[in-house]
DNA sequence: CGGATTTGACCAGCGC
DNA sequence: GCGCTGGTCAAATCCG
């Protein structure tokens, strides 16, 4: 009821009637039980206001009427939630399929792989559903994750295994669950505007910003943002677009001053990121993006882009889903999100969290979803399991899920060059958090993660060298490397993601003849002038927007030790990135790698 | 001199 | 309605 009149009056941005089946059940899936509750409850007062009328001047004939139309409708509730029950059952059926895929896959190589894997991350593994595609010490870390599974299954609230983790998308692009189809969601097609060169005409300006406001008008859920925490010494991560410095503002809470930038690659883009450092952990730096990019990018700068804009996708089309809950401020909802194919369910939760944010300044604006990707590793994984995550947080009761995405080697070999390249400290402050919520709990070894990107890269004709393969056998690769190329959405997804970190990695390590570098953006910094000197965060914090600006992030900032270590993946050596120099707007453009981009 | 950065002022949203 | 805060503007300043 006020279900099926919330959907139908979405109507604006016409997304809903582009959802899916798939995006339907999930919202509906939950409000199931809620309908027959809803059944049962409206059977007494109707009869109630039944009986009433008995004692009332109405004839019976008005009595029968209003029976049979209460009967009609009942009738089709009923039959509504059937259907829904039938969506959901098929559902469940295709992701447990999937998942006995990755199970077998995953046996496979833990055979081959047994005595490397007590590095495994130790985190709260009840709570995590971990789909792995490295390697995974015993089997009965699948039976904990099937545990979890059936445990998420069973959770009130979900009328039939409503909680997964991952599924392979029936729907269609992720744009098209933009709630808002602006220019900025469309990042891929190149505007005229591209070539065009900042700072525009105020005019031009002007209109720009009219047009955002009418689509902000149009959509009162306000952009999507992606926080990205990574350990940086310098005061700017270097993302691939270059940016312009417009604003800079102390917040509360936090003693150091939060930059605003806005992209400067097109005039028009409407994207801006703020930086700011953790107030909890000066060392870590907070990048929120915001906006969709409306021009091409560089190279150097898709793989974040695609990565942010995943994730802002799989809010918006969260937060879509979550309109659909009758009583959103109660419900447990489930939000399907299709993230570059690959929906990501943000499983529910009764209580909004805020997970892994560590910066309130970064956090408060209350409309705003923000999606964070922890780029430090996690304070409760072991030294060798290095995370880099996503949460995703809405700060509002409607948007009470999480999600995560986590890439983390498993095994201590395996990880030297993640854990050392962008994954460096382990002592992230961050507030503890309740990974009750986090369902799609991705690991990836090294050599699948490489592989998966290498099929990604080639799928897209990319620039990047291939990855240097190591020594995992290549079978136990090439398994998990069938079943994820198998589902073309999934693979996508991963590698949309997995390119934002191997990105700078590999290109750097071919030892600055990195081919996806736009030398175009004038990065032609060397490493002494994008890390100056001092390691110590504390004396180079962006607080003082010291001139220092290019950041390749703390990915990188072990590299030139670790570079021997390892035999295949590793991070460049400091020269061959391309970092961005305070001075420069072009030269903040930052080709190297962690990039974000949001889309 | 042109472009980027800095920084105080201004505006809008939100909570009380 | 008022104050607080985040976000943006734009003149001043800096720098190559």
């Amino acid at each position: 009821m006020e279900l099926a009149s919330e959907r139908s009056g979405d109507g604006g941005s016409g997304l809903k009637e582009e959802k899916s089946s798939d995006d339907y059940t999930v919202g509906d899936a939950e409000d199931a039980p809620r309908k027959q509750e809803i059944i049962v409850q409206e059977a007494p007062a109707a009869n109630t206001e039944r009986s009433k009328q008995e004692a009332g001047p109405s004839t019976s004939a008005d009595k029968k009427e209003e029976l049979e139309s209460t009967k009609a409708e009942m009738g089709a509730v009923r039959e509504e939630n059937q259907r829904l029950k039938r969506s959901l059952n098929k559902i469940m059926n295709e992701y447990r399929t999937l998942e006995m895929q990755f199970q077998d896959v995953l046996k496979q190589g833990t055979k081959r792989n047994k005595g490397n894997d007590n590095q495994e991350d130790t985190l709260e593994e009840s709570d995590l559903v971990s789909l792995s595609l490295g390697r995974v010490p015993n089997n009965q870390r699948n039976d904990e994750k099937i545990k979890v599974c059936k445990k998420l299954k069973d959770d009130e609230g979900f009328n039939e295994d409503l909680t997964l983790g991952l599924c392979k998308s029936k729907s269609g692009s992720t744009t098209e669950a933009l709630p808002n189809p602006s220019p900025e969601n469309s990042s891929e097609v190149p505007k005229e505007e591209a070539g065009e060169t900042w700072p525009p005409s105020k005019e031009i300006q002007k209109t720009i910003r009219d047009t955002e406001d009418e689509v902000a008008q149009q959509n009162p859920m306000k952009k999507p943002r992606v926080c990205v925490r990574a350990r940086c010494d310098t005061p700017t991560m270097n993302d691939g677009c270059q940016w312009r410095k417009y604003g800079q503002k102390i917040a509360k809470g936090n003693p150091c001053p939060r930059a605003y930038y806005r992209c400067t690659i097109a005039p028009s883009c409407p994207v801006r990121k703020q930086v700011q450092r953790c107030v909890d952990d000066m060392s870590i730096l907070i990048t929120t993006y915001e906006g969709t990019h409306n021009h091409t990018l560089p190279p150097s700068a898709t793989a974040m882009a695609s990565t942010t804009s995943a994730a802002a996708s799989m809010l918006l089309s969260g937060s879509s889903t979550s309109h659909s809950a009758s009583t959103p401020s109660t419900t447990a909802a489930t939000s399907a999100t299709n993230l570059h194919g690959l929906n990501f369910y943000l499983s529910d939760g009764s209580k909004p969290r805020q997970l892994y944010l560590s910066n309130p300044a970064l956090s408060s604006s209350p409309s705003h979803p923000t999606i964070t990707l922890d780029l430090t590793s996690h304070p409760s994984s072991s030294s060798s399991s290095p995370f880099v995550r996503f949460s995703s947080n809405y700060n509002q009761p409607r948007y009470p899920s999480s999600s995560s995405l986590s890439f983390s080697s498993s095994s201590e070999i395996n990880a030297l060059s993640w854990s050392n390249g962008f994954l460096n400290n382990n002592n992230t402050i961050q507030p503890p958090y309740n990974t009750r919520n986090i369902l799609g709990n991705v690991n990836f070894g090294r050599q699948q993660v490489e592989n998966i990107y290498q099929s990604y890269m080639q799928k897209n004709n990319s620039n990047i060298p291939s990855v240097p393969q190591g020594g995992v056998p290549a079978d136990t690769i090439s398994a998990a490397t069938k079943v994820i190329t198998a589902d073309p959405t999934f693979q996508s997804a991963l590698a949309a993601a997995l390119t934002s970190f191997i990105g700078g990695g590999v290109r750097g390590n071919q030892g600055g003849n990195s081919v996806g570098e736009s030398p175009s953006l004038g990065q032609k910094k060397k490493w002494g002038e994008v890390f100056p000197a001092s390691n110590n965060s504390s004396s180079t914090l962006p607080c003082s927007t010291s001139k220092v600006n290019g950041c390749a992030t703390s990915f990188l900032n072990k590299t030139p030790a670790n570079n021997t270590q390892t035999k295949s993946l590793m991070f460049l050596p400091p020269s061959s990135l391309p970092f961005s120099t305070p001075k420069s707007a072009s030269a903040s453009a930052s080709p190297a790698d962690n990039s974000d981009t949001t889309n």
